[in-house]
This record gives structure tokens, C-alpha cells and sequence, in this order.
DNA sequence: AAATATCCTTGATTTAAATCAAGAATCATC
DNA sequence: GATGATTCTTGATTTAAATCAAGGATATTT
């Protein structure tokens, strides 16, 4: 069992993006939800599974991932608190195409897509959830322009502001690994040049794989 | 003046993510739909402008891009035939944060973003534009994974693949710069790459810029 | 406090893409 | 069908990231 723990605890399970429902399908949907609470390294789903359900993140980071034909893994997405998984929900063929791994304890709400269904023909649902998949095309596409960016050090400056401007936390906790996964490079090249950064006053390192951003502003000269 | 003409056509002006909408709601949007011829080379919009619309391409190519630190062009994506320009329309700040250039004599209906929400309330109407962005979600998470593909020959053949995927056109117009900007590879490269997979029969040329892909199931191994 | 696992650094070498440069093919226009 | 613009090819050289390899630091577990 990948989680350890399933409730429908109202309380935990208010829904970050439909906070302009009405509290009575806000209830509805509250009892339908299934807060559930994984292990780090433990997958939501893997690539292939049939996945009928949204996820919101209430707690935790999970990445979508995909292996490429080397076996390299590739990261879709990096996802963390009050996030809402929902790629390839309403796409063709039953199929996920991604797995969805936990980068530490992460607490979600799952709700079947049948449920949120259900609540849909309320104008305020869909026009939070409307909102809601636009932010979500834009931080898209602003990660393919990340991806875009050709120099190493300029890639991985654009993606360390990428990443902050989506967070709250004081403190990003990335690995090597999944910087270098996220952003085309190799750990060895990510250390090299992450040190450059640091040595250039942009950023410093917090204990094991914390990251602090000092300048904010000069990380933009990078993009 | 960019574009050339300006009409209520509603032939012409039909939306294609909206078929299943009631008669009545697709004439008013008809309506309001203005359609618009662009020159070669014009811009749709450019990166900073105020952008309260969608633009529905009718018939045509237009890439949506931004420049890096250093001046090259980056191309978030390039869209055809009945794809619809979203991208950016209901994130916070007003400004548009890339531009949209015709890579070929194009027409667009445009509609408001106001016309478009005055029929939101219709549940076909919002299921419609619902599975329209989660498309295009997929597309731009699937656009992520090929730039992440390391080698440059691979991440060349999961771009020719990605854009098949995409259209019905037998042969697919692309110039070497444009295929160079869209996964961060110089011309040059892209040059003798493409070649290689000529060689090896995947694809084919046809004319000056048309690329037809040969083997399908074949690209699909180097991903 | 020791053992283990995870994560990070650093140097030497290899390798392949970028760069530089010149010219050729193709298409559009008059 | 000649002129010019755009797009593509090809070779020589440079350069920087990948690779290989070993060891060090930091957390976690027992």
C-alpha cells in the first residue's frame, strides 16, 4: 500500500481552488474527497495506470515524470502545496502518461473526475477551475521557455526563479538530481554551476539541498 | 495595419472548440467573432500588449515567442489550423507575455474575452473550452518532455514526432531556423541532424521547407 | 556513537555541438 | 529568365558540457 492513511475529514479537505463555491457543493464535494497521505518515493500512479481521479496537494511535493529511451528520467513538472494534478485527465485513451512520484511525505485530496463533474454546471466552480488550468498552461509554457534557454547557467538561473516565483517557501528544497532531471543537465554540471551562483552573491545554499534566493532581480538578467 | 480584412462572415467565423453549443449561443458568438487576415511575418500581438482576446486560427501558422537574455528567439509554440490562442488570457497583470507572428498568410476569428464569458454559463460551452485547455495543457507538458530529450539528433526526432502528432498535413512545413528555435539547437545543427534521419529513411524532403515523415513508429524509439 | 545511505564536490579527459565561414540551392518578383 | 531574398549545406576549428572516477560532506538509522 502506497498510503498509510484515508478520510474525508472535511476540514483537511477544502478545495484551495473552488473557494468560491457555495458551502453547500462545497460540502458535496468535501464528503467526496479522499484525503490520503503517501510515503516519500511512494507513486500516486505510474506511468500507464487508468487515472480517473484529480489530485490536490494539500501538503508535499510529488514530480510527473516520464523515462526517456536512454532510461533517463524526465521531469513534466514539479508540484507542491495547493497544487492540482490534472494533466492528461481529459485527454484521449484512458492512458496516464506520466507517473507521479512523492519527493517527500505528501498529504492529497483525490477526487474522481465523475464527482467533479457533478459540481460543474455551477458558474463559480467552473470559472475557478478555468482559472485554475490557464495558470496551470501558463507555468507550462513558462517552463518550456526555461527549457529553451540554451546557456547551462543561465538554464538553471532561469529555473531556480521559475521555481520561486511559484513558492512561498523562504527555503526550495531541490536535489541535484532533480534539478538536473528539470532542466536538461547533468548533477555534475548542476553543482559546477550552482556554486557560480553562489560565489556570485544570487543565491546560497541551506543545509542538505536547500536553496535560498538572494537576488531575486539579478536572476532575471539570466533568462 | 496588420491585417487586411474585418468581417462578421459566420460561414466562416464558425468556432470549432465550440460545436456542441446550443444554435441560439452560436450566433450571438458569431456575432461578436471578428475575422482578420494577417500578412506573412505580421503580429497577431506582441510581448507587453494588452491581450483581452482569443484567437481562433482558421487557416494558417503562427508561432507565440519571447526573446532570452541574449536576443535569440525562443518559441513557446507554434500553432495551426483550428488551435486556439489562449495562452496567457486569464493570468493576473494584463500584459501578454509573449508575441504571436504568422509564419504564413493567416486568418483568425478573434473574440473578446467578454463575449466569451457572456456564454460561459452554458455547460456545453464550458465542458467544450474545459477539454480545449486541457489539451492544450497536454500538448505543452509533451512539448516540455521533448526538450528535455538530451541528444540533439532525439530531441530533433521527438520534435518532428510531436508536431505530426499535431496535424493532418501529409507534409509539414518548417524552416531549419524556426525547428533550431523551437528545441534550442543552431540551424546548423538542425541541418546535419535532420539529414541523418533522411539517410536512415525516417523522413523525407519535399521542396523547401516541407518535411514528410516516413517511418512514423520508427521516430517514436528515439524519444 | 557508529554505520549506512544519500547527496554533493572536484579534477582529468573525452566528445560532440557551437561557432565561423563560404558557398549552393531554392523560391519569389519583376 | 535574370535579380534578389531566403533557406540550406558543408567543412574546419573551438569550446564547453558530458563522462569517468574518486572522495567528501551531510543526514538518517540503529
Amino acid at each position: 500500500m502506497n498510503y498509510c492513511s484515508n478520510c474525508s475529514d472535511s476540514d483537511i479537505c477544502s478545495i484551495p481552488f473552488l473557494d468560491n463555491m457555495p458551502e453547500d457543493q462545497k460540502k458535496f464535494l468535501q464528503l467526496k474527497a479522499v484525503k490520503k497521505i503517501y510515503f516519500k518515493k511512494s507513486l500516486l500512479f505510474h506511468e500507464g495506470q487508468h487515472v480517473d481521479s484529480i489530485y490536490i496537494i494539500r501538503k508535499g511535493r510529488v514530480k510527473l515524470t516520464r523515462f526517456d529511451a536512454s532510461g533517463n528520467e524526465q521531469i513534466v513538472g514539479i508540484f507542491s502545496d495547493n497544487e492540482t494534478i490534472w494533466e492528461g485527465l481529459m485527454t484521449k485513451g484512458s492512458k496516464f502518461p506520466y507517473s507521479a512520484e512523492c519527493l517527500t511525505r505528501t498529504t492529497v485530496c483525490a477526487l474522481k473526475k465523475d464527482e467533479l463533474m457533478k459540481v460543474l454546471d455551477d458558474p463559480y466552480v467552473m470559472l475557478d477551475i478555468l482559472a485554475m488550468l490557464s495558470q496551470k498552461l501558463h507555468d507550462a509554457n513558462e517552463r518550456i521557455l526555461v527549457l529553451s534557454v540554451k546557456e547551462p547557467k543561465n538554464r538553471l538561473a532561469a529555473f531556480l526563479l521559475y521555481r520561486k516565483k511559484r513558492s512561498s517557501e523562504e527555503v526550495m528544497q531541490l536535489t541535484l538530481d532533480d534539478i538536473a532531471a528539470s532542466i536538461s543537465l547533468r548533477p555534475e554540471t548542476v553543482s559546477r554551476k550552482l556554486n557560480e551562483l553562489i560565489k556570485e552573491g544570487y543565491i546560497e545554499k541551506v543545509g542538505k539541498s536547500g536553496i535560498r534566493v538572494l537576488d531575486y532581480d539579478g536572476l532575471k538578467d539570466f533568462r
